[in-house]
DNA sequence: GACGAATAGTCAGATTCTTGAGTATCATGG
DNA sequence: CCATGATACTCAAGAATCTGACTATTCGTC
């Protein structure tokens, strides 16, 4: 008989990644992967929690990940993970296939392309909630990106900086977020506009 | 014995209300839908055909979009979809929703993540042809903004063309691949000079 | 001392999205 | 005349993602 060997798929699965690539540089727990990738810090991409616990399963069934269970008497205890060398390897292999493009998914977006039919109120309202919090998680990321400078100012950073690729993808981050922010209060302005003209009128 | 009526769910599906959006204004056959999700136009959204063929047979199960079928000699046959009344008030009743912030989720940025532990040069290539993606698109977004205002320049058109919501999308897409360019190219030229400064040390 | 929030994680189910393979007709170029 | 590509659409199956509900401990606070 012969045995049955679960070979590692060799498709796309960029979540895998994304979580190898996110234990490089640290040592975290599938809480503080949660943390992470839910609202806020991990800007390269995002998850919901049982998405990360069952993918640090599955790499630590491949031997892509190790964990270490930590006995913590002030809080529940809590498993640390880190990527393993095969890990950096999958890496490797994966940063040399092909990119899908990205694409926008937004719902606001819908909706602003059906502001010709929907009442502008609620649009223009939506617009400001989300240029808030474009701007919330601006400072939260030029914060990040403070603490991975230390001292040095952007320039140097990076020309010598270690660990460049966290604070590249968080530029992308702020940079989006800046994008986002903008259009946000352009279009409410624009939509404002039209709409005390099409009343005035 | 009680009919079974199925009720039409009153939860998120945005692609749903972005199909919705893109048959406001035109009325669309599922190829062009298809073509207009895909690469490049509808910046709002993105889907792949089979999605948009199920999607207008459930809108069209549920009164939102009516179809008819237009017989062609010189071509296979199609059905042109336009959404209706009550289309246009299930569009209403999603504008007023909350919207979940829109997240990245890029594959090219998972790599970057990394950067400090894969090989540089397939990085920097990927990331070249990324902004060239972008700037293709850039083109094409461009091209058309310009068909939208038609002779109008861009602030007449934003105060009082019709059909301002595709264009503000639109306008959305644009700064987006901008954004996407302007890191990409920004972040290889970084890479190869701290590659080329490795290499030298 | 009860209550909510944070830490740390798990399970089941449904929905959405992607991959892959088809059907059929007509136009165009070599 | 044959191959390629565009138009126009369908079906099945699998992977990825999201919703919602759970367990359990500890910290702060009212």
């Amino acid at each position: 008989m012969a045995a049955f060997i679960r070979e590692v798929e060799d498709v796309a699965m960029a979540l895998r990644h994304a979580v190898l690539a996110a234990l490089l540089d640290e040592e975290l727990s599938g809480y503080q992967l949660a943390k992470a990738f839910g609202l806020g810090v991990a800007n390269f991409w995002h998850a919901l929690p049982q998405q990360l616990y069952a993918e640090l399963a599955r790499l630590e069934r491949d031997g892509l990940v190790s964990g270490r269970e930590v006995v913590q008497d002030t809080r529940p205890n809590k498993r640390l993970f880190t990527a393993t060398d095969a890990g950096l390897a999958e890496l490797e292999r994966f940063a040399a296939t092909a990119n899908k493009p990205s694409f926008i998914r937004d719902d606001l977006l819908v909706k602003v392309q059906a502001a010709d039919h929907v009442a502008a109120g609620a649009l223009i309202e939506q617009l400001a909630e989300r240029a808030a919090f474009a701007d919330a998680k601006i400072e939260l990321l030029g914060g990040l990106l403070r603490k991975m400078r230390g001292g040095m100012s952007e320039e140097e950073f990076l020309r010598h900086g270690e660990r460049i690729g966290p604070y590249l993808t968080c530029l992308r981050g702020i940079a989006f977020e800046q994008g986002n922010r903008d259009w946000c209060r352009r279009s409410a302005a624009i939509l404002e506009e039209r709409r005390t003209a099409h009343a005035r009128g």
